[in-house]
DNA sequence: ATATAGTGTGTATTTCTTACACTATTAAAT
DNA sequence: ATTTAATAGTGTAAGAAATACACACTATAT
């Protein structure tokens, strides 16, 4: 009546005008050589957070990251040496803050590396699955969460947030129409500033007011 | 890196207009006598949907229930005794099949009781969250999901349809406007019957289309 | 016949969604 | 100085959906 127990987590950033997810090349059996979600095993005394915490500190140097459970994974056959249940979470880390800082620590993980979500390996165990869960979440969610914001440095362009927009819903938005809905939500600041080392018409940053959104989601 | 592993359910009927939530009464330390969730431990080699659906049937008779994961809830201090991680589901039974047949059925419970969702009595554990995080969600997916039609018998009428649609987001609805609604699914079928052994007008009845359900969301 | 209790319907108003094309600004190239 | 290339920024009309609101109808029980 014991199993053992990991945490994966789905780990996302948006450059490069892509949502990306952030895999580990496994180094040992089994799936020997196959992409995999970064995960690892919970201490006994150890909150699940505090292990997504961990995970994230050691891959990217990380310290505070959005993170929302996804769902426990324990069929019985999903790893071949017997059941590992492991509980998925989805984080997001901001690109600017982690650029080339993204290391594998363990020597069962050869690597890490960035793939946009439209172009993924092949997956070892059923973290295709999970994968494919997380995404849906997150376009489901997509109006209603801070998961957007947490994809976009501080300040940001309207035309970021539109593209984080449509690589989240996997479809193209009407430039006009989506400024408007955004103008309408009311919790994004307009700043005095605009972009800066473009060699075209700069565009006005923004920048999102928490306190406001949560007000008009009650405080969630 | 071993924790023990059950599953708790978050069982729900709808009766005497309300959402109404299956309970246990804990007869076993810690928590003697304290209102709980009905859970169990997982077999080694048992699926955690088997779990489920031999919990339903034990308490309730029923071979096949609606279900639905709502996530790991796994803190370190949630059981005195030592982590226990349980994953819990929200199921659906249809009163009409269950009515009085809830037995616990083991020496560890000594009754099981619905409780409607307005007045709960105090949890033990920590299953005053697990329940308002599963009615939460409940809410949030009233319009997306099946779990108003499970609730309900084969046939109804748009009237209690639209209880269990109050019962479930907890504030009252103008019936003109719902039916409008209703009306504009297009996966409710109007039947040639009414309904019988009423004191006043009888209402239509109506049955759900699930065919045209998923049609309309893209089969999930 | 009448009281009761719940069924069933329509319309006007507002709000949200969708569709759609041009001008403005900037840096770089000539 | 002018042109070019690239992206920013803006408004309006039509249709769809959501909201607000009040009364007549019908089956039954007494």
């Amino acid at each position: 009546m014991q199993t053992h127990f990991t945490i994966d987590c789905v780990v996302y950033s948006f450059f490069e005008g892509d949502l990306q997810v952030l895999l580990t090349e496994r180094n040992e059996y089994p799936y020997k050589d196959w992409w995999a979600l970064p995960g690892f095993f919970v201490g006994n005394l150890e909150e699940m957070e505090d292990a997504v915490k961990r995970i994230s500190y050691e891959l990217t140097g990380l310290k505070d990251v959005f993170m929302e459970q996804l769902g426990a994974f324990a069929g019985v056959k999903r790893h071949p040496q017997g059941r590992i249940l492991t509980v998925a979470y989805s984080t997001i880390v901001r690109y600017d803050d982690v650029k080339s800082q993204i290391k594998p620590v363990t020597d069962y993980m050869r690597q890490a590396k960035w793939f946009p979500v439209k172009e993924l390996p092949e997956l070892a165990f059923d973290h295709k699955e999970i994968i494919d869960k997380s995404l849906q979440k997150l376009k489901s969610t997509v109006n209603y969460s801070t998961a957007v914001y947490e994809l976009l440095p501080e300040k940001f362009t309207l035309t970021q947030l539109q593209q984080v927009y449509e690589s989240i819903l996997n479809k193209e938005l009407d430039k006009r129409n989506f400024r408007k809905k955004i103008a309408n939500l009311g919790f994004l600041k307009e700043l005095p500033e605009v972009q800066k080392g473009v060699s075209y018409r700069a565009a006005r940053l923004y920048k999102f007011d928490k306190r406001k959104f949560q007000k008009s989601f009650g405080v969630e």
